[in-house]
DNA sequence: TTTCGTGCAAACAGTTTGCAATCCG
DNA sequence: CGGATTGCAAACTGTTTGCACGAAA
């Protein structure tokens, strides 16, 4: 069984059984990705300079985001404009609903889009990987004002211009 | 009745319509989009360039793509690692099906992702907009040699995507 | 003529890389 | 000890911005 990166034990046992050494660094990255649950690069680096040690260069995060990338330890989505989110792969049993509105990340079962995989293998034989689906539109709070979503024309004054957003 | 993009006489309408002014620059930017269907803003830079008239700077590009963002007449999408895809928003009446594999980019229908919409409505009452839809995967080309989608990190359940009919 | 839009260069954000010092195994 | 990692600074890509000049209306 795969050691789980939820376990502090198992974490080692991730490095070490792809040869990898195990440094602190990597063991506050990937805590930090546990506590954030999904979070950009730099936000990480913030929590995990805040976590008692010493701040770690942005260098040593991408560096280890890419190798945990690699290990199949976590995964990366775009879901904001700007840098593009990680967290753990085993929690990646979901897809984001991402709010064009207010900016907020819901999260749905993979279920929801099953018929859409199989639309998609039927007509192109496209086998599609939806755990990293990020569907965009707008919550429940934020539909309500602009809910047409629908049209195509380009008449209608979208102001979903861009949003700063945290 | 919007004016069409695709009718270059519309185009100037479409400018001053919005009280803006009508430049050479802004017909060749949305002319070169017509022609790629989607473009990442230095593709389309290279394509406008071989135009026939002057080189535009990077900069025009990104302004005129901006403006007319918010006119509604193009929009844009995170498709690839990269920079941004710029499309006609008319042209926006279907997903994107990115191959993970090769690149490859196709498109399928909206209808496919019906159910999903509504599936994410009546979970969480959240507007969906499948527009800009981006779906990874793997093509038809591509899948077979990796198909084991649903894996990685952690324990897998339902394993549907590569199992609907052989 | 009055602005708006363009061109250019400098500034930015996000990310990658080279290299010497450091630490794990 | 010896190679894998780190820290730091410099390089890079993609994008934005300030400002003076040129051009639509």
């Amino acid at each position: 069984m795969t050691p789980s990166p939820h376990d502090p034990a198992d974490v080692d046992a991730i490095f070490r059984n792809h040869g990898l050494r195990v440094t602190s660094q990597r063991r506050r990255v990937l805590a930090a990705i546990g506590r954030l649950q999904h979070t950009t690069p730099d936000q990480l680096s913030r929590e995990v300079d805040g976590d008692g040690g010493d701040a770690l260069p942005l260098s040593t995060i991408y560096r280890n985001l890419d190798t945990l990338t690699e290990l199949g330890v976590v995964a990366a989505t775009r879901l904001t404009e700007g840098a593009p989110t990680y967290h753990l792969d085993q929690h990646a049993t979901h897809l984001h609903l991402v709010c064009n509105g207010c900016g907020a990340i819901t999260e749905a079962p993979l279920a929801v889009a099953d018929e859409l995989a199989e639309a998609v293998y039927d007509r192109d034989g496209f086998v599609a990987d939806l755990r990293h689906l990020p569907v965009h539109g707008w919550c429940a709070r934020c539909a309500p004002g602009r809910t047409e979503i629908p049209d195509q024309g380009g008449t209608d004054q979208h102001d979903h211009t861009h949003q700063h957003r945290a």
